[in-house]
DNA sequence: GTCTCCGCTACTTTTTATGTAGCAGTCAAG
DNA sequence: CTTGACTGCTACATAAAAAGTAGCGGAGAC
């Protein structure tokens, strides 16, 4: 379909601890935001971006082509971008988190 | 100390709903590192920022005064920042990502 | 044919981060 | 009282990233 641009690797690479690079992908601006709103179903990239405030399809394509390279997410014709395997197991941590942020900004 | 600048509501706060504001304010860059360098013990502005690869002062500081904000952090004269209470159970989930990464990375 | 959806790419403008210098304050030693 | 070595920052110019908008080419329904 596209172009086969590769995204370039993240900061944290160099260290050589996967934590670090963990880190540096989800700090990237709404990764972690793409992550939350594919829990549960697939979505099609227009979906996706009408879910995530209507970011903009580069940055969008740039989260999904580095998520997609870490089997993070993949896509399947027809549905479209849903987690993986081990995208799923990184669900149950954001579960944890929103339930952090519930119970600490419950009355924002 | 310095000026009272404060920082910008962050975009997700719209919403109501408090999961949205926290993968905002993660989503920042070096938010998340920062939090992972804090945990266990305190650390100098100078001492979080060389863990930090030397991010940017005026960066670190701004994360910094966010993190206050929310009452992730605290100050304390002489130690340096320090997770707050709040922030510590947001530690546990750092630890999960660590786990998570270890397990997933490792050969990288 | 046309209507509508799809995944994107291209491009310009705006926002954000980087990198470096350096100031003012505190403490300790000479 | 001066010097040196810390501290938490702020200022400012530059580079990188994200936002915003338009639109292409393909697929399927009618």
């Amino acid at each position: 379909m596209g172009k086969k641009t590769v995204s370039q690797p993240v900061r944290g690479s160099t260290t050589g601890r996967p934590i670090m690079v963990l880190l540096d992908i989800l700090g990237q601006r709404w990764t972690l935001r793409i992550l939350w709103e594919l829990r549960g179903e697939p979505l099609s990239f227009r979906a996706l971006r009408q879910r995530c405030d209507q970011v903009s399809p580069t940055v969008l394509n740039d989260r999904l082509k580095t998520l997609r390279e870490l089997d993070l997410v993949q896509r399947e014709d027809g549905t479209g971008y849903r987690l993986s395997q081990a995208g799923e197991e990184l669900e149950s941590t954001l579960l944890a988190l929103n339930h952090w942020a519930e119970k600490h900004w419950a009355g924002r």
